[in-house]
DNA sequence: TAGTGGTCTAGACCACGGT
DNA sequence: CCGTGGTCTAGACCACTAG
């Protein structure tokens, strides 16, 4: 299959450096859309290795979604995108650090504003994942926090900080449920070059709605548009 | 950790059941966010397995986006669970009962399919309310029912008949927990038709998962298009 | 230092698909 | 039948974290 063989006195893992061998050859198009990769066993050989590193690494272009295997008949390519998914509310950041990947937070807004009588501190952030040295946007969010419960919220760099922990470490308040409204949106340009969307595809998730303390008292508005690179699922349990 | 143990006869994969019964246990709350699961070793030991299998069991529950490791220090528990869903997933009928309408379905297409080489019974519905004599549709349900768990279950009337009271009382199954996928659709004229969405909004929400019983058995695959007069409401809690 | 997850080996048996 | 991927075992050594 390839002329490189892997190093084993390598620091990066050998499942690695075949991960990435099988995948330079499947973009550079050496195997095509359908083809039948080596089967495992002749990897295997191949490279002087076990089916188990093997497996691990074929199991990353599964998860990339750059091949499919069926049992009995072999290991197929199959190009198609791999997406980001948002289980829920939260929990971003925990949540890319399982794909080992980083959390990116750009402030594109923030101050002070008055909404219905009452006084809020405005945040518009773009949040991302950093990958590979590429910034990849994946929502844009906007809190409105209340001012009265956190003065002068203002004085925190929220591209290095996270709101929540701040909420908690600081304010001593603590975001415990959320009321969210679900609903498609048309994109408009400055999100669209933000998000990165292709024209083609013009609509986006958009939620809605409010963060609760455990007294359920409202503690921020919150607005997040969901990116085409993100899959939104949820989990519930039916009463 | 557990009193299940694994039944190393059944057909069903010693991880997969692993899988099943740390994700019950998340999801029933014994373990919460932020807690340490038991380490890898441990439950090797609990389960009298091994470590492949534990780790294969955990790589899911990590994909899912459940829990997250961390070398040197453990698998920990990041998970944000809605604790009440929108109405529908299991509701339906009785929220409209609480609203005094009348839920009305139609079905648009029952027939047996096969999936992945296994048999379905395949139910497209649109479902709806009846108020002042006046039929409003509110979303395409798609469901697939594993004919092996549901036999004959072809020969009801959907059109009066609730279909989780059906699987209730018929067959003893009872549905519990859903995982839903939720992505804006752009809309096709059939269904425009039926859910009289108006023709400058073109685009619909819909909701795309699984439904599994107590055992986290998936008993149905679920797909519903929501219309424009239907609010998409979560409610979670922050754990 | 002890315990954790991360990687790797060298086997094994199985279910499936095509011949 | 043979080759494929799917699962599983029973070890091993490593890097990282924390007390």
């Amino acid at each position: 299959m390839d002329i490189k063989s892997l190093d084993k006195n390598d620091v990066v893992p050998l499942y690695v450096q075949l991960h990435r061998i099988i995948k330079e050859h499947i973009l550079k198009g050496e195997y095509k859309e359908g083809d039948l990769l080596p089967s495992e066993t002749a990897m295997m050989n191949t490279f002087d290795t076990t089916r188990g590193t093997v497996r691990k690494a074929i199991s990353e272009l599964v998860k990339e979604g750059l091949v499919y295997q069926n049992q009995g008949k072999g290991t197929f390519v199959c190009i198609r995108q791999v997406k980001y998914s948002m289980w829920n509310f939260g929990g971003f950041t925990d949540y890319l650090k399982s794909r080992n990947e980083t959390a990116i937070s750009k402030v594109l807004e923030h101050k002070n504003v008055t909404v219905d009588g009452k006084e809020y501190f405005k945040l518009v952030r773009a949040r991302g994942v950093k990958k590979d040295g590429e910034v990849l946007y994946l929502t844009i969010d906007t809190s409105l926090l209340p001012l009265n419960l956190f003065p002068d919220i203002g004085r925190f760099n929220f591209a290095t900080e996270s709101l929540y922990n701040i909420m908690r470490d600081v304010y001593n308040i603590f975001p415990k449920h959320s009321e969210i409204m679900l609903t498609p949106i048309k994109i408009d340009d400055t999100t669209r070059d933000i998000l990165q969307v292709d024209s083609k595809n013009s609509t986006l998730l958009k939620a809605e709605g409010k963060v609760l303390n455990e007294d359920y008292i409202e503690i921020e508005k919150v607005s997040v548009v969901y990116g085409n690179n993100i899959e939104f699922k949820i989990m519930t349990t039916i009463i």
